[in-house]
DNA sequence: CATAGTGGTTTCCTTTTGTATACCGGTATC
DNA sequence: GATACCGGTATACAAAAGGAAACCACTATG
């Protein structure tokens, strides 16, 4: 009798399973794109100015020059910071938050925002 | 002569670096909570009303109970869901977003907002 | 008695993620 | 000539996350 009835309780009327799954790719790339454990401290880094890699590896106690290679890239990639190269002797390599990169900063805001509370629910113990 | 003077490139001038990279753990637990290959999903079918065990995994194709019940677990300990026991023979137990749970929403939405716009950016090649 | 459904746990395995260490070509410094 | 800085790469390993399958006690159904 609940053949092709649609359960409300599973999913919103007018949405199919899949198309909810669907829904959550977005919010995956989101995710996907602050994972990673030095990306919130490089993207940070670069907050506050141009930086060369040596510089970011310096100021970041840890990070180990393979992982912060890496995860520049991906951010490249995401178009979230650009390289400039400057042709010195030796070459000095420049990284740089890109403008569409700034754009995180307020959803970064919303996260800091709901983990500050959390953290003091759960700390708290209740 | 740059010795104790604080540069305001590599961190607000009213900060120090060990204070900025503490301003990041509220970030990283907001990331922790929703990280994990099958939480939004789980959340997302609980949005939608109470939801029993096996009632979720024959929803999320893929998802095996080991991983289903490790992350109840952890949306237990962080106080998003509540899991009830109802002594029915055989047990049936029941897991439900708590109001506490629906406070993610907004956030959701906005990792949601910025990831669309960032879907079709990187898709589009440029 | 066999089968299926309930809510899980256990064990073993693979994949992913991150670490440690050494190394590269080039230049500048001691 | 030895050392150190630059921007990385390569190799090997350890740890964490996830997957596959079997199994548990219990009940209800056929």
């Amino acid at each position: 009798m609940k053949e092709e009835t649609h359960d409300k309780r599973k999913c919103p009327s007018h949405l199919s399973t899949t198309e909810c799954t669907k829904m959550l790719l977005p919010v995956k790339d989101a995710l996907d794109v602050l994972s990673g454990k030095w990306k919130l401290q490089i993207i940070l880094s670069l907050t506050f100015g141009k930086k060369r890699f040596k510089q970011i590896q310096r100021e970041i106690p840890g990070l180990t020059p393979k992982m912060l290679s890496k995860e520049l890239k991906e951010l490249e990639i995401n178009q979230l910071a650009s390289r400039h190269v400057y042709d010195t002797l030796p070459v000095s390599v420049e990284y740089e938050l890109t403008t569409y990169g700034k754009t995180l900063k307020p959803l970064i805001g919303e996260l800091h925002k709901w983990g500050s509370t959390h953290r003091k629910r759960i700390i708290a113990g209740k």
